[in-house]
Order: C-alpha cells, then structure tokens, then sequence
DNA sequence: GATAAGGGGACCGCAACGGTCCTGTTTCGT
DNA sequence: ACGAAACAGGACCGTTGCGGTCCCCTTATC
C-alpha cells in the first residue's frame, strides 16, 4: 500500500497544530489540542527536533516552536525525517544488500521512480494540507459535517 | 522509508524478462533466468495474473505472457497490483478507520500528496525501468561495473 | 492416460513499527 | 538555593504485516 508510518501523519498534525496559536508550545499541550496521545506526540517532536524541522526549549516553561513556516516545509521534509531518506527500496540507499547474490537485477532501476516521487513530494507544503483556512469549526458543525471529510481543524476545537 | 514491498520489486523483473525472449515463458523458465526462487516467482506472477497485467495459458506448455508491451505498463500498475492501491495512509481509502476516535485530524488532507504520487507514477512505464537496451552485458563486463549501477540485464546472461 | 504447468490457498518465522515508560538534564520561578 | 516543569535519550514489548515456502487441485497437451 505504499504504507508510509503512523507517526508520520502525526507528525503532520502536530506541525499544522504548531504553525496555530502560541509562538511557544509544550507537548502535553499539544496533545491536548490535537487528541494525539502525550508520549507519541513527545516522541514525534524528538524526531522533528533532530531533523532541525523544530526548535525546542528546556526547562520550564520550556516547549517546541517552528523553525521554518508551514509554507516552507514541504511534505518530504517530514517523510524524511520520520521515515528516512525517500527509496522505495533498501537497494536504492546505502546498498548494503544485495551483496549476497553480487547481482541485483535492479540496481538503480528504482532511481527515476524514487526521483519522480521526491519531485511530487516536495511540491507539496504542510500550508497546503492545513488549508481550511483560519475559520475553525464549531464542534456542532463539525458533527454535522459527517464521519468524512472533516476539516484539519475539527480537533481543534478542544484548545 | 516509504517502504515498497519486495515482492513489486520482483514483480518488475519478472515483467521485464517477460518482455523479452519468448512470447509464452514458465515461471521455472523465469525463475532460472532472473535469480528469483521459483515459488517466489510463481507467487507473484499469480498475482500479476489476476491483476490482468500478464495472461495464463495452463496445461502442459503452458505459461504467460504480457498482455500489453512493456512502454504500455506504468509501474503505478504494479505497484497497484501487488501492494494494493496507492495510498500513503490508511484514512485515505475505504475509510474504516478512524471511527473510534470519531475525528481524524488528518481526513482527506493526504489526498492531494496520494494524487501527486500517483501522477509520478503513472508516468515511467516498465520500458523506462529496462532500457538498457538490447545489449546484454557480459559476465565480465558487468562484474567490472562495481557493485554499483548493475543494468537490470545482468541476470540475464544466465539464460 | 500420464505429465507438465498454472490456481488457490494455508502456513510459519521474522523483522519493523507503534506505543509506552523511565531516567537524566536543563531552565525558570519562587 | 531549591523545586517544579519540561525536553533528551534511550529501553522496552506487543502486534502486525510481510517474505517465503509448501501443498493439493485443476487444466491442457502429448
């Protein structure tokens, strides 16, 4: 299915939710705002904070801030950093496999493939995932609104 | 690492040695030409089968063979076949998920990444991934090559 | 009728992922 | 100076899906 991580979409939900609000945001809060639960939104901006995509601050009082705005983070950024370098293959990478048999039939055959989705991936910014804009639901219209299609924002409401 | 099944990367080669050679080949055939163990082989071309990318002839002398030629085959085909639909999360398709919670932050968001993907995708066919051509490396050349940028025919100077 | 080949499953081991928790270390507030 | 708040980093398992193999049945040719 091409299955890219759960902690990937979290990953996305926590950025928008920090690109909203307060300059400044602890995780617990962030949980909070978003439902995720606190230790995979903690471990998430572990994540993003070594791949430089959040800055953070310890101590009390402390919290995580955007580095960069959410039109300047494209999507592939986050996939990196969550999921590792983009390669559809482990052949494509390091090339650490592939020893065993000393011919694999596919050596940088994946190459264009993996380009051709980078390209697609990087064109797309966390702005364009988070568009519904600055309106924020009610949670009366969210419900109204059905089980699909709900806005980014739906959960925001809880904040 | 947006991880690919290994069975899609089999499946490519197995098309592409389908592409070449005789028109209706076994999966014993394939298996000794490609490398590929025979049941590993013999799995995917089922698969492949039934997704109509390549046409069953049963019976003694039986085998397959393509049913489009390989510039006709965008690997989104195969990937589709094998891996299911194309799809980065699992919110995105039938939608059976999500329902605990009642409200999935993250509901249709991905769609225009999954479309972005897919494009890519649809626009390099098995020909792109095999054009090395119809010159066979030899052993030796191919072993002078490094372990890097082998063509994907160098399994083939086994048959 | 014997044989060769595909069809359709079932089966099991393994590795990766999701999710949680614990123990430091740092900084602000009192 | 002390304590609390919050990040840093890693360890720890359960689960899930995948890779790989094997079996029996059906079909078609010789």
């Amino acid at each position: 299915m091409l299955r890219l991580s759960k902690l990937t979409d979290y990953a996305v939900v926590v950025m928008v939710r920090l690109g909203r609000g307060e300059a400044v945001q602890t995780s617990p809060c962030i949980a909070a705002a978003t439902g995720v639960p606190e230790p995979t939104v903690a471990k998430v901006l572990k994540i993003l904070s070594a791949a430089g995509l959040v800055a953070s601050h310890r101590g009390a009082r402390g919290g995580y801030r955007l580095v960069r705005p959410l039109d300047a983070v494209p999507i592939a950024d986050i996939i990196a950093a969550i999921d590792g370098p983009i390669a559809l293959t482990a052949c494509v990478d390091g090339g650490t496999s592939c020893e065993a048999q000393g011919l694999c039939p596919m050596r940088g055959r994946w190459d264009p493939v993996n380009r051709a989705i980078e390209a697609a991936l990087a064109g797309i910014t966390l702005a364009d995932m988070a568009d519904p804009g600055p309106t924020f639901a009610a949670p009366g219209e969210a419900a109204a609104l059905g089980p699909r299609a709900l806005p980014l924002s739906a959960l925001h409401v809880a904040e």
